[in-house]
DNA sequence: GACCCCATAACTGTCAGACATTTAAATGTC
DNA sequence: GACATTTAAATGTCTGACAGTTATGGGGTC
């Protein structure tokens, strides 16, 4: 009664019904779909058809295929490594295709990010710490393309929320910082802005050792402000081109 | 050379090869793809295979198809509710596979929360506010449901959230937010409950009127706290019966 | 009895060809 | 010019087939 408003193809209904199934519970991680064949004759329908509907869910990683005998479908256990690819890919795309402003998507990215920090400088390891070094050892090579010093940018981030010890926070955060990186390589960076923000991700490791998480929101929000004026820069220069 | 380890199936990667050509913009957004046949065609394949790589691409919205004369598949302008929608799916579904403590579940969700307070303060409309006291009357309601009051709470934060008037922040942290309302599901909200989580919410309400941040985010504080307390007395009860 | 080899069965992956259905545009009719 | 009809280009679905993969079990050998 309640879809049956626009008849949406059969391969689309039965790949919801098997996603309903694994979402409420009804088939756990690991458990193996009846074959394509007997699918296909519960449903009422070709295998071929069938074959459609678990594409759809191989493509958002519910289920994982397993050739030869006693292979099939199963239920995939789904990892923080696939889940943050995936919201990776979705946020990309979103950003990408929406017009969103420079200033928006920083202002977002940078609120986002900064509430890691309290958690990130009470629990911080030795290990982030080197970790974040070595990024900003790397990113004080003149020689970087930009494409890399953003690379490198974005592991230094990376390691900045994991730090904070919390795995579903990492993957909300790093989705969202890593998904900016395609805006932020249009960005040209000059020896001095390198140097800038360098000097802030000194803070910024300077203050999580100290545990002063003040600190290291202070020296997010002026990067905030010193990446927007950027970008700015850069789409003045572009539009005068 | 760097993909050739494992030949992962024809379907695959043909959706990959469709997936880069939109994502680095060789393809934009409302072009139409080649028809089926066609694309068979030029990979040398079969129009079943070619249909399989197609339904992995629309499982991720990355494109759409319209059927009759001059339809086909065409690239689709990924919406802030679709992409939302996908990231609540695989959120959702990582929370539940993965065996997350509900308190880690939680510290992440109210700490990327916290992180519109003060765009909320600033920002906030009087449309905002009236939406908030809406669901905070239907919240006092006690014949609602469980379910039904968690919904209400949902749809309470993420009037909180829209009103840091940042559509890129309003979806990532509308995303997290969501994902958590099937585990907030497995709580029985007492009246006490209720009515501590309806003040907490009235504290929200009046620090965002008065635009004072620091209310807003002292009682979101208090509100996972008292969250993981509800949520540890639940799992209590659940194992000792 | 222990071990290796091979056939078998049960799958998924792919193909070819057919038909049904949908839909916009071209065509015909008044 | 307005309306009805035809047509062609798509997607959606079905059927039947074959190839490739792999755990299992049976047969032969020592």
């Amino acid at each position: 009664m309640e879809n049956a408003k626009r008849p949406t193809s059969l391969s689309a209904q039965i790949a919801d019904a098997i996603r309903n199934a694994i979402v409420d519970g009804r088939m756990l991680v690991g458990d193996r779909l009846p074959s394509e064949s007997e699918l296909a004759e519960q449903h009422g329908v070709s295998r071929a058809t069938v074959r459609e509907a678990l594409k759809r869910l191989a493509a958002q990683s519910l289920i994982r295929t397993e050739r030869g005998a006693y292979g099939g479908a199963f239920v995939n256990q789904l990892s923080y490594e696939e889940a943050r690819a995936q919201q990776v890919t979705t946020s990309t795309l979103l950003l990408g295709m929406n017009a969103v402003s420079f200033q928006v998507a920083c202002e977002a990215r940078y609120a986002l990010e900064r509430s890691c920090t309290a958690l990130a400088a009470e629990r911080r390891t030795t290990t982030a710490l080197e970790k974040m070094r070595t990024e900003i050892a790397r990113q004080s090579n003149p020689d970087l393309t930009d494409e890399a010093f953003c690379a490198s940018d974005v592991a230094f981030h990376r390691a900045l929320v994991d730090s904070a010890g919390n795995e579903v926070l990492s993957y909300h955060l790093a989705g969202s910082v890593e998904a900016m990186q395609p805006l932020m390589n249009m960005i040209t960076f000059t020896a001095r802005s390198r140097a800038e923000i360098v000097r802030l991700h000194e803070t910024i490791v300077e203050g999580l050792e100290r545990r002063q998480s003040k600190t290291v929101d202070a020296a997010l929000a002026e990067l905030e402000t010193y990446t927007v004026t950027l970008g700015k820069s850069v789409l003045k220069a572009k539009s005068s081109a």
